[in-house]
DNA sequence: TCTACTTGCTTCGAGTTCGAAGCATAGCTA
DNA sequence: TAGCTATGCTTCGAACTCGAAGCAAGTAGA
């Protein structure tokens, strides 16, 4: 006789609904500071993020859409929005005609900079001030391998993944 | 010469990005088995999953709305929805006029309990795979405290929290 | 190289979210 | 108790999200 796969006991209740709740507050504030420092939604403020930390300033969409977890149409959507103000610009792939690939121009590296340092203070306000500098560690490592696990997993047992579209 | 109030490590950045990769990977496979599952949005699944908790199966739709960080103006829509649909009972508060009760029926109580399951096991395969059981401990330990802080603290230094509509 | 399958992105429609504004009830202060 | 403010919820419009379907370009096998 084995336990049940994978019942949840109470202390994983507890560090679920934590981890749902903490999550939920933080994209609320984030959200909030975002806005009003510069207009922006935490969504595009992920692409701008990810395009001005690659060494190119670009991205292929889809690899875009996987990294901060979006439908591609809903990415299609805010890659439009970004490219009406100017922020990134859009262009088909080098190397496969299909693709399309955004590049963060010099007023998106400019806006990011503009909001960065009020989105750190949030950050730190209201996720690591109760946190201890060894906490923050410990915090990285367990969710560390849990995001990797999730990304390398197929959600469902057996069936293939349907990826977004 | 102090440090600037609240700037972010790497080692908090790492955390940081973790925790939003984490949570937003977590929610799109739970939305996905519930919807499979019973049809139901997380959001939804949250309600009735507060509502069942509570001794008396109800709950104000204010508190509702802070417990799961949800708009007024969206609970207002997802409990028309879920009342359309008979999972819950819409009732003017005893107590106070302007308030409205949420209570979960027999048949919401079925379709969590008919959800349930696959739910426990989609975050048990996703969330705590990974992590042994002292690990899950740890994390909520971690959490716990960040969640109280967050629900403590205004948002914005100084200025008087605006409670959302 | 023709055909069939795959992949990358966009378009589309339906559903969901939010904040502002509106309305009704409560509560407080003079 | 009259009037002011605060609170609880809903309505409304605009914005955003998703998956399905569609189209174009790559890829692999005969």
């Amino acid at each position: 006789m084995t336990e049940p796969p994978h019942a949840v006991d109470p202390v994983q209740l507890g560090a679920y609904f934590a981890l749902v709740e903490v999550s939920d507050l933080l994209r609320y504030a984030i959200e909030q500071q975002l806005r009003e420092a510069g207009g922006l939604t935490f969504v595009r403020f992920q692409i701008l993020m990810r395009l001005r930390l690659s060494p190119t300033g670009s991205h292929r969409m889809t690899d875009l859409a996987d990294a901060i977890v979006h439908s591609r149409s809903g990415l299609t959507y805010q890659a439009g929005l970004l490219e009406k103000a100017g922020l990134v610009a859009r262009a088909p792939s080098v190397d496969d005609e299909r693709g399309v690939t955004l590049t963060i121009t010099e007023a998106g590296r400019a806006l990011v900079a503009r909001v960065l340092p009020g989105h750190e203070e949030v950050v730190g306000q209201m996720l690591f001030e109760p946190l201890s500098r060894a906490d923050a560690q410990r915090l990285a490592d367990l969710l560390g391998p849990v995001r990797d696990h999730m990304r390398a997993a197929p959600p469902r047992s057996g069936r293939a993944r349907r990826r977004r579209t």
